[in-house]
DNA sequence: ACTGGCACTCTGGGTCTGACAGTGCCAGGT
DNA sequence: ACCTGGCACTGTCAGACCCAGAGTGCCAGT
């Protein structure tokens, strides 16, 4: 059919013409501003086709359409490519990021420049500690019962928790746990090294063994833990500019961002960990970022044969949001994030 | 004089109403609701005053009157005490924050108990470096040229940083630095610690210097660079909840909440490091924060005979804010992880 | 020094109106 | 079978208008 064809040309005009008025947009326009060759009055028969199907609505008799979720849907999946970046913008985005000192600023960073080109909330993930590996493990007596452990890993990321041992532990033994501990877990990934010490403390002495438990315990528990990962966020100033309807709209958005629960969810829950993932409207399953999407994407080492993930980054925004160009974005952020990663 | 008595009194009156009703107040309501044993004309010729002294304002004429940023000065200043919390509260905090289990936790925690207990934006500084000692200096070896120096404080911070070396560094020099870098600094302020390490290269052999160089120079950068502190935000959702006259008031505010600069500026401007200072409205040199104040006050390590301040925290609200009340919770919140931290 | 009374002024909310934009449908043309 | 022009209909939005209410300032009286 030639009208099938026609009616995903007037639903791509809709929703681009929509997401940069922010207005209702009518027959008229429509046919003004793209120059489809036919009159209104045909376009709105394809509107109410449209409609039909439940991809446009109207917020009131009489007034523009405006796309729907599933309008959006359609939209991202057959409509709209991604927009790749500009190569002024890429190299913006490389001399931006290369110019970081360690990994806490390298997301910090990313963060802050991906809100800024999306002109939206951006999120990023610090990268996984359970698809890590142990480069190192630290012990450290702080005083004769108290130790520090530190753990670093592969992507620079440094954790520490401090240990109250039952017994004292002295230097000499420090050393030996500590160089244990290390023939143990390093080089392997984070979620394997409980099993590869599990058995660590059999081989001490008797009298020595409680503080090496100890030691053990919190060692695991602390990779474990800490793979609830952290989150950053940048630019919820972005969200007033999209104040008409307020409070309603940004308070949920706002709450939500700062659930880091939720967070997680929202980046977790990607249904390809390769390609840009969209999440529109209702699609969320946190009923309060309702009226937002979210595009995420995941990123990591690529280079050692084969690319692997190692954590997420994205952007949350109104449903009514540039999608290639926020596609764009998030992918090319994510590609050089990953290769910054990959060389440190 | 009798009358400057009651005028204060007004004042105070005036200044809690609006603040519980964020409604202008006028001279009937005011005899109504608090007791004041003289009838609105005369509370009127008060208020004639108070304003011709600039303490208080009406939006248009015939309107209630509204407290000045300069009547809310003379409000904190002259009539609010700091309300202390109630038992249950403490013992709500105690526990809340005693469930720590590392610095980045207790940190993250503070803020958000304080976000939740004031209902407005908490800012938490993390404990400074400049302030704090040198626990341990820790150099590992990546690669043969690649060092990483991990660097951990006597308040449980750990900083580290990768390290490309001219030459490379063999397992024996590395052990070498460590011991060096370690009786050199440990114990040390991280400000002084430059001085303490500026000649260590010279002791080394000259073919090994560039290396020891490299690594000396980085480690001195990340003490120097770090003390440009890190601060955590939380509870920005509050915001909204005055967002009647939106984005004028929460746009400006959310933006200068992101920029790091502007929230140290911010913590750090206090007059008294012991006591909580109160910034209100136009007394904050920002002018996105013209229309909030800023409550904060240091907290530190308490015990080792005499008290240390470390870093501070605070909570920005609206103008019209509960004094009293927000002044107690920081106050109270700065105690507790005074403490907590002292601890561990 | 305080009070009651009075005239004045401004805001806020309610209703009403006309202009406007956009639709749905139908009848006619290709 | 599809497209088009015309027309009646419907809802929103912005402006005009008005009234009630709240609050003030001032003055004369106690």
């Amino acid at each position: 059919m030639v009208s099938d064809d026609r009616r995903l040309a007037v639903l791509r005009a809709i929703v681009e013409d929509y997401v940069a008025t922010q207005e209702p947009v009518g027959s008229r326009a429509l046919v003004e501003r793209h120059h489809l060759g036919v009159s209104p009055a045909t376009i709105r028969n394809d509107m109410a086709a449209l409609e039909e199907e439940g991809l446009i609505a109207q917020p009131h008799t009489s007034a523009g359409r405006v796309p729907t979720d599933k309008g959006y849907r359609v939209f991202v999946d057959r409509l709209a490519g991604v927009k790749p970046l500009s190569p002024p913008e890429r190299r913006a985005i490389q001399t931006f990021l290369e110019g970081a000192v360690d990994l806490d600023d390298v997301v910090g960073r990313t963060v802050r420049l991906l809100a800024q080109m999306t002109r939206q909330v951006a999120v990023v993930q610090y990268p996984s500690l359970t698809r890590s590996t142990v480069r190192h493990v630290e012990v450290l007596g702080l005083t004769p019962s108290r130790i520090m452990l530190v753990v670093i890993t592969n992507t620079g990321r440094v954790e520490q928790r401090v240990v109250d041992c039952p017994t004292p532990v002295d230097d000499e033994l420090l050393a030996d746990v500590r160089a244990r501990l290390n023939t143990c877990a390093a080089g392997k990934r984070l979620t394997d090294v409980a099993a590869a010490v599990a058995l660590l403390p059999d081989s001490f002495l008797p009298e020595q063994r409680p503080a090496v438990l100890a030691m053990v315990a919190t060692l695991v528990e602390t990779l474990v833990e800490e793979s609830e990962e952290r989150v950053l966020l940048s630019g919820t100033a972005n969200l007033t500019r999209f104040g008409h309807d307020f409070p309603d709209t940004v308070q949920p958005v706002l709450e939500a961002l700062e659930e880091q629960v939720v967070l997680m969810r929202l980046l977790g829950e990607a249904t390809s960990p390769e390609h840009v993932t969209v999440r529109i409207g209702h699609e969320n399953t946190f009923e309060g970022l309702a009226g937002a999407s979210v595009v995420t994407v995941g990123y990591g080492t690529v280079g050692y044969g084969g690319s692997e993930e190692v954590a997420r980054l994205g952007v949350v925004g109104p449903t009514r949001m540039d999608y290639p160009g926020t596609m764009g974005a998030v992918r090319a952020v994510a590609r050089y994030v990953g290769r910054i990663l990959a060389e440190s």
